[in-house]
RNA sequence: GGGCUUAUAGCUCAGAAGGUUAGAGCGCGCGCCUGAUAAGCGCGAGGUCCCUGGUUCGAUUCCAGGUAAGCCCA
């Protein structure tokens, strides 16, 4: 006996009971366990923050991770699963900031690093608990009691190992990097800071005379929307393949490029007098604007680079290299000198020769522009309205400023991340030659320190004497060459910038520099640091590098997949993953993206809570590829619950309730398949092909084919194998087509089960345990400890398959048929004819003529060659076939097949079968494979029509047909009061019928076999009791007086 | 401004190595069924396959150029 399916329950309450089991019996660690020597799959766990609460989009990401676990561990995987959190950074800087009132960095020093990094602490776990039970309550199994945190000692260390190591490979150097810098907060902004803070303003826009060397009265027209760089401006430079001009002007040459003329001069054309290449102009001196200094470096001449613009400016861009990137770089290629003459305070430095030091640089823009326009450098001045960003926090407009900085040297090693991203298995495909490719691609040095407080240290001590550089690799290293550390040191700031080390060369006092690293490459050592390696875990660590599996959403790919992979390729020069699933993101159900602000984000509690974690999971899964854009709507979810989950379980509940109803042993007796129904063999063939499609979908990462193909088998097996065989499973006679039924049924949702598990693995569970569990305490607990199924191809009978298929396309229209009749289903009819069908697709119709027959409730099927009787007929080329062979002519033979007389040349061709016909091009002449037959919808029949075929009824209904449908009217209406009169469905009754209508008396006694057996009735009475349930009826229009009453 | 992605029914999505009647579910309308009931079934209406050009006998599909949306980067 199976438990009983109770009609009340909610599946939220269900899981619950399900994820207490789970627990009690220790299953997760079970699955792991059985699996001990199996080939390893790793899994490696993006850390997420814990200090916001979790939202849709982490449940989404999770799912997923969890969907191939669970797949990879029922097909014979050992899978690791180790939870991981990410602690370090700006954003927990900013939060604690925040929560202590803290606006500056003297503030924080104030307040004591030491006090602020232990909020950083508390802050960065606020809500992990949040965490935890979103986790368990999806069903993610992760082991989060054995996650990595990258603030722990351990992590740290084995990221210095990393660092080491770069710094042994020569690939960890300090430099400049040009940052985006608030001169109020003090301090440089995270990329994603400053992408939030772009407004539109206007800019002065200035185009400035700079006098070239050695040559009278002839000037660059240099452009530039920063005139308070100017006094930093070193060269100038042009765009080598350009052409330039010098144009006259009021009595000078004037040098900008040609496509710059028009919008420089509006509306003058003034006389071109020279041109040249951009590579002409290269190395032309030109005198400074200013009366700054000398410099070591060779300054003040033209250069060329790619990034120089003609579509706005004037082709000539000032360079000033401590104030833009690409400044910067031209600086370093050409080495010119570094003039940096705005200080930290976002004013000019006191080394400033001209009169602005002490100037807050914007406010000293419209100085510098009258101080050139007075002495007739000044060209042009406007008003230039961009983009430009401006801090968050305060509001004032950063700044680009070279600040020194560390790096790690990625350009060395591009190549190699180049190489192995190809050997990266990614999801969708296009990542890897599109946005991750083209970021490889363009890869610039990395940018690794931060001038902040909580994060990695980086562990470089220097020499206050001799300036020797030392990067220290591991704690027993500091141990060694710091003087008293203590035993049980942190490696945090402040802690660790109080270990000073003795130099080696001098034997001065070393000091650590202050910067803390990019908390982007703490998570991108990982792989590494997870383990601890190389300090622990060795064997471990070879076993689980590369990782099989990671997924992540796609504004990683400049992120953690990028990390990952810089840090894999520098450490072993082999990729750092072998699939990535890149998810995208998940925008509210109004279209736009969750956000608090909007106030259009959903708990994902409120879904766990209402409709459950299956139904959670199985809309992410199947309502939209994980890589496509798509909002998040809980109709959404209901749709899931109804569609899906109601189906399944309703399939479970009334196998469940026939099989004990009936006291069906499922294991013994089974029949083999070769004796079963054409049904049972059909619905088998089904599953067995769903097996292949989804086992397919899921080696190839596709979560989202995988179960839609289950919901479709589902559907299918409820209306049509269910339906279809319903009456084999109750009041049937036992026998071995009611045990195939049973057997039939009992493998199909055993199977479903497995195969839906690592979509839904809670109602799989609770499919499983009972189906199969409760019939043997020998078999595994949980159906997430058994082997996912494997496809029988000797099952699979693709013939059949599509025989089906079409008999019930057949089924479908003689449906549409008997509607547009009103007739209605329970009314025999005489015949249906069939036209357009061709003889094998006939012969399929006479072998499942049965379904055919008790769908459309007819007695007989008839097939006619007359379509023109039923259905208007058209001829028409075969355009895949007489295309390639006619080209241009198959609109001819189009033409000329639709204006000639259709029937005798359909006549034509079936006495042939080939048809001559005379277009204007010629004459073709064409076989039946060369032409389509069509048919269309004629008035004034009961024809249900499509292209190729049509289904038509016979309305004449016989005085037998009329009694049979009658007495199908009883049954209904004697089945409908017991059920209003609350029978059990197994109650045998007492009936009596009370009527003047000849006609159903008729009925009655014609079909009282039938009805009394339909009915469980036992006897038929005169009088009803004193009990009995009463009702008056009209059947088919015909009164009647109908009791039951149980026996 | 650059890169990538997406655009098919009211909504969510399929799909077509280019072939002349483009599909499903939901929603809507009509009807049926009522011992699987958080029901179920059938049918129907609903499309400029984003726009414009090009290639082709034929383009919603391929190519080019736009437009719109999203993400990433500046």
């Amino acid at each position: 006996m199976f438990k009983e399916v109770s009609p009340q329950f909610t599946f939220a309450e269900k899981e619950k009971q399900i994820l207490e089991f789970w627990r009690e019996n220790d299953i997760f660690e079970k699955s792991m366990e059985m699996h001990q020597d199996a080939p390893p799959f790793v899994f490696l766990e993006g850390p997420p923050f814990a200090n916001a609460p979790p939202g849709v989009h982490h449940v989404l990401a999770r799912i997923m991770k969890d969907a191939v676990c669970r797949y990879k561990t029922m097909t014979g995987h050992y899978v690791h699963r180790k939870a991981g959190w990410d602690t370090h950074g700006l954003p927990v800087e900013y939060q604690v900031e925040k929560q202590l009132n803290i606006k500056n960095k003297a503030e924080l020093e104030a307040y004591g690093v030491q006090n602020f990094i232990e909020k950083c602490k508390e802050n960065v776990f606020q809500y992990e608990q949040d965490w935890r039970e979103m986790t368990e309550r999806i069903g993610f199994w992760v082991n989060l009691d054995d996650a990595y945190i990258t603030l722990s000692n351990d992590y740290i260390e084995s990221v210095w190992w990393v660092l080491r190591q770069a710094w042994d490979k020569d690939l960890l150097y300090q430099g400049h990097k040009v940052q985006p810098y608030c001169y109020r907060c003090g301090t440089t902004l995270a990329s994603h800071e400053v992408a939030q803070g772009y407004q539109e303003v206007d800019d002065p826009s200035i185009f400035v005379r700079f006098k070239l060397k050695d040559r009278d009265d002839t000037y660059l027209l240099v452009w530039t929307t920063t005139p308070w760089t100017l006094p930093s401006n070193v060269a100038v430079a042009v765009g080598e393949d350009y052409d330039y001009v010098a144009v006259e002007q009021n009595g000078q040459h004037l040098i900008l490029a040609k496509e710059c003329m028009e919008s420089v001069f509006a509306d003058e054309s003034p006389q071109i007098v020279e041109t040249y290449k951009g590579s002409d102009l290269s190395s032309l001196e030109y005198e400074p604007l200013f009366d700054a200094g000398t410099y070591q470096e060779k300054s003040y001449y033209i250069v060329t680079g790619n990034f120089v613009t003609t579509t706005e400016g004037s082709g000539l861009v000032h360079i000033a290299p401590a104030f833009g990137q690409d400044d910067y770089d031209i600086g370093q290629k050409h080495n010119l000198p570094l003039i940096q003459l705005v200080g930290a305070d976002g004013r000019f430095v006191s080394e400033m020769k001209d009169v602005w030091r002490g100037e807050y640089v914007k406010d000293a823009d419209p100085q510098i522009i009258e101080n050139l326009e007075s002495r007739g450098l000044l060209f042009k001045a406007a008003e230039y309205t961009h983009q430009y960003p401006f801090c968050w926090r305060c509001d004032n407009p950063l700044l680009y400023y070279a600040r020194e900085s560390w790096f790690i040297r990625t350009t060395a090693i591009r190549d190699q991340m180049l190489q192995h991203n190809q050997e990266i298995n990614w999801y969708p495909e296009h990542i890897k030659e599109g946005r991750f490719g083209n970021w490889l691609e363009n890869n610039i040095d990395w940018g690794l320190s931060r001038e902040r407080y909580w994060g990695t240290p980086l562990p470089v001590w220097i020499c206050d004497d001799c300036g020797h550089q030392h990067c220290v690799g591991s704690i027993a290293e500091l141990k060694e060459l710091g003087k008293e550390v203590a035993d049980d040191i942190e490696l945090h700031r402040p802690y660790v910038d109080d270990v000073v080390l003795t130099c080696e060369k001098c034997d001065g006092t070393m000091h650590r520099i202050q910067d803390v690293i990019d908390c982007w490459f703490d998570s991108g050592c990982a792989h590494t640091a997870q383990w601890h390696y190389p300090f622990e875990n060795q064997e471990l660590f070879e076993e689980a590098y590369p990782p099989d599996f990671i997924s992540e959403a796609i504004d990683q790919t400049r992120g953690w997949f990028y990390s990952l992979l810089a840090t894999g390729t520098l450490l072993y020069d082999k990729p750092a993953y072998k699939n990535c699933l890149c998810l995208e993101l998940i925008l509210a159900s109004d279209g736009q993206k969750m956000s608090k602000s909007r106030g259009n984000t959903v708990d994902p509690w409120t879904v766990l809570n209402e409709q459950g974690a299956d139904a959670m999971r199985w809309y992410m899964f199947t309502a939209s590829p994980p890589w496509a854009q798509r909002t998040f709507k809980i109709e959404g979810i209901d749709e899931a619950l109804k569609k899906f989950m109601g189906t399944f379980q309703n399939v479970y509940s009334f196998f469940v309730m026939y099989a004990n109803l009936e006291k069906v042993d499922v294991l013994q007796d089974a029949p083999p398949v070769a004796d079963r129904a054409v049904v049972d063999k059909w619905i088998l063939s089904r599953l067995h092909s769903l097996i292949q499609k989804v086992r397919d979908d899921m080696e190839n990462y596709h979560l989202t084919n995988a179960p839609r193909a289950i919901e479709t088998f589902v559907d299918e097996l409820s209306n049509w194998y269910v339906r279809r065989s319903r009456d084999r499973f109750w009041g049937a006679e036992a026998g071995i087509d009611k045990q195939a039924a049973y057997a039939t049924l009992y493998e199909v949702l055993v199977t479903v089960a497995k195969l839906a598990a690592p979509f839904v693995p809670f109602l799989a569970d609770e499919l499983y345990r009972n189906l199969v569990c409760s019939l043997d305490p020998e078999v595994p607990l949980s159906v997430h400890l058994v082997e996912y199924p494997v496809s029988d191809a000797a099952l699979i009978d693709t013939e059949l398959e599509k025989d089906m298929e079409f008999t019930r396309d057949v089924i479908s229209m003689g449906h549409a048929a008997r509607n547009r009749s009103g007739i209605k289903t329970r009314q025999p009819l005489a015949e249906i004819t069939l036209g357009g069908l061709s003889d094998s697709e006939k012969e399929t119709v006479n072998r499942l003529s049965a379904f055919v027959h008790d769908e459309l409730n007819v007695k007989e099927i008839v097939f006619t060659e007359e379509l023109d009787a039923f259905a208007q007929v058209t001829l028409k080329p075969n355009f895949k076939v007489l295309g390639p062979k006619y080209g241009k002519g198959v609109q001819a033979i189009a033409k000329a097949l639709a204006t000639a007389d259709v029937i005798q040349m359909k006549t034509e061709l079936e006495a042939n079968g080939n048809l001559q016909i005379e277009t204007k091009d010629g004459e073709y002449t064409l076989d039946s494979s060369e032409i389509d037959v069509q048919t269309q919808n004629r008035e004034g029949f009961f024809v249900e029509v499509d292209a190729r075929k049509f289904v038509a009824l016979s309305t004449e209904l016989s005085h037998a047909l009329v009694l049979e449908g009658m007495a199908r009217e009883l049954v209904n209406k004697i089945q409908n009061m017991r059920k209003e009169a609350d029978f059990n469905v197994s109650d045998r009754i007492k009936l009596s019928l009370n009527t003047s209508s000849a006609l159903v008396t008729e009925a009655f006694d014609t079909h009282r076999d039938y009805i009394l057996e339909e009915t469980l009735t036992t006897e038929v009475v005169e009088t009803s009791g004193e009990k009995a349930f009463r009702l008056e009826q009209k059947l088919n229009g015909e009164p009647a007086i109908l009791s039951v009453e149980q026996v």
